[in-house]
DNA sequence: GACGATAATGAGCCGGGACTCAGGTTGTAA
DNA sequence: TTACAACCTGAGTCCCGGCTCATTATCGTC
């Protein structure tokens, strides 16, 4: 691949980054070119769909995630984690807003990195041994969507945060 | 107003809460007055524009669980409040897909009947004094947006339900 | 520097969906 | 029953956004 092509590939993937992040996945594909410093055409070569590029940002975002899942580990690991994504997604950082996009694979991995935080976790008397993969995955999700609507404050996403913690913890159900 | 205009404008409102559920807020309203048995100039005539028919379908959602809210009390009201929406969502029953749109009054009336519900459980020492009106409603849209877009089953439901009530009832924080 | 391959450009095509309006239809009050 | 206002109809307008392609520019190599 060229030089400039792969400049002119990164930088579309940045610029859809931020404009989709900002106006949801409805922003136009021309409004994508102009923040990238780029002709239409230039966009539709690299991703001939619209689909292309939201699948190719999406599944940037996931391995970034993964990668932070990755940096983390012990006790505290799993709570750090889902803080990060909550201020993240408040802060409109970050987007999900899988629309039908098929990640396959890719969310798998998240799957088990989350996965090994949970056990880390247990492992150290952190979270309660009955909590699932499928019911912390779908609070981080929710929390996520939650706070990415909401646009929460720094104290209420603590607040918020401390009862899902607190559930988690807890030793009644 | 005239009696057949009546008789459309519910109907059109029918069919818009059943499409919009269905597919979101991007359906055609074309779609609607296909489904209400109506021309798209009818949908036109009591809805002047595509965002009045979603504001009215809000309005009348959020009147409903208003509704629903009103109609429990004591320690269990606000657990209960929170598994009926939360079905509801997973089912996808219910929208809240709010796109910008303003519902203003009407939202304060929902933190108001939620407010009495949380009030009545902490009298009972059923959720933890401290608990704010603020969390438990980013609670409640979080978990129903994360039921939404997640289709979640009622298994899920129920275990991802019993950790958020764990750490609303559990004395720690 | 010359040259072919690769890439960028952007005016324009096209489909879809919000919205309009001239003309036909129906409810209703007198 | 009549008369009219309110209402309904749906083909058509307009615009927006995804996507194309003939033309022009740029890169990498000899």
């Amino acid at each position: 691949m060229r030089a400039d092509a792969q400049r002119n590939r990164a930088r579309i993937l940045d610029a859809a980054e931020q404009v989709f992040a900002a106006e949801g996945a409805g922003a136009s594909t021309e409004e994508v070119a102009r923040l990238a410093g780029v002709a239409i055409g230039t966009v539709f070569r690299h991703f001939p769909a619209k689909d292309d590029l939201l699948t190719a940002i999406m599944k940037r975002l996931l391995a970034r995630l993964i990668e932070q899942a990755g940096a983390l580990s012990g006790a505290d690991g799993l709570f750090t984690f889902f803080t990060e994504l909550v201020s993240q997604a408040a802060q409109q950082r970050t987007v999900i807003t899988l629309t039908g996009v098929d990640l396959g694979a890719a969310m798998g991995a998240l799957d088990e990195a989350v996965g090994r935080l949970l056990g880390e976790a247990q492992a150290a008397h952190a979270v309660r041994a009955e909590l699932g993969l499928s019911e912390v995955m779908a609070l981080l999700t929710s929390l996520c969507a939650g706070a990415l609507r909401g646009g929460w404050g720094s104290a209420l996403q603590h607040r918020t945060l401390a009862v899902v913690f607190a559930g988690m913890k807890g030793t009644r159900g």
